[in-house]
DNA sequence: CCATAAAGTAAACGCGGTTGACCATTTCGT
DNA sequence: ACGAAATGGTCAACCGCGTTTACTTTATGG
């Protein structure tokens, strides 16, 4: 197919949109609270990090300290966060995923899981491991910028 | 590489993230307007509908139709869109570029393009050529879903 | 030790969207 | 053809979610 010069990154952007749609109306579909990308962006950077503190937690989102201290309020009222006081700092609080955010990043993956399945019958698997692939060598190229939080 | 199950959409939320970071980080050294991801949309969006009014912009934004107005009355303020009466609607008005809004996207459409070109020379041309091709599928496929706009 | 830095909290504010009410014009049903 | 409903647009009030500003408490390092 016959491709116009930076005609790719719009693409991406229509993609990503397609997904997360797709994904938030099942989880509208299932009664969950109203969690925004935020939220998932928070519970896969507390997989990846033990003992996280809310500081680090806004470093990683882009956002102040206040911001993702609200967040984590917001998901421990809501079962999917807990927070434990730090064992060498006083200042500092633990925050990690509650077995309901654990269940929440599997369910997740498993939607996930089913929109690759879809576009692979459409491209086929072999295609679908090449793009990841190639994605993968944009994402590592970009460093740090390429961080999973919110766009804006 | 090995691929874990769902984890391409996650790639492709941090393509994304990586990309629209890099064009503003852009767009901000050149001392523009701040500009925000919808105001591309709608330029994207007006370049394809030649006689397109605020609410049709509201809609493909997914936003109200006060929303859209609201955008389209900034943009105006900057010169970048202007507004004429519907020629055969006394309700209506009608929403063009201007010269300055066809200029930023054609700059954009250059930044674009220039990191396809930093991709392309991680992967090659031919790789990039069938992810083109890929996220097409990807996108046809999922359909109005997949319009270009902003994720929340 | 004491000055500075760092984790966290609280309150006021601001931006960008929604909701609700309304006007003017157009379209539709009978 | 005429009245009712629908449609495009605007205005004002509100609200969610982040920032800014200010402060408290605990660590750290000359």
């Amino acid at each position: 197919m016959a491709r116009r010069r930076g005609e790719i990154p719009l693409l991406i952007a229509m993609a990503y949109r397609a997904m997360t749609d797709e994904l938030h109306a099942r989880l509208d579909a299932q009664g969950r609270e109203p969690l925004r990308p935020a939220h998932g962006y928070t519970f896969r950077f507390l997989l990846g990090h033990d003992d996280a503190m809310s500081v680090d937690l806004a470093e990683h989102l882009g956002v102040t300290k206040q911001a993702a201290s609200k967040i984590v309020a917001e998901l421990e009222g809501w079962g999917y966060v807990e927070r434990r006081p730090h064992p060498h700092d006083g200042r500092a609080r633990v925050v990690g995923l509650t077995a309901k955010g654990l269940a929440y990043v599997e369910e997740a993956d498993r939607m996930w899981g089913e929109a690759e399945d879809r576009w692979a019958a459409i491209i086929g698997e072999e295609r679908l491991d090449r793009l990841h692939d190639d994605l993968l060598g944009y994402v590592e190229a970009a460093g740090d910028r390429a961080a999973l939080r919110p766009v804006w």
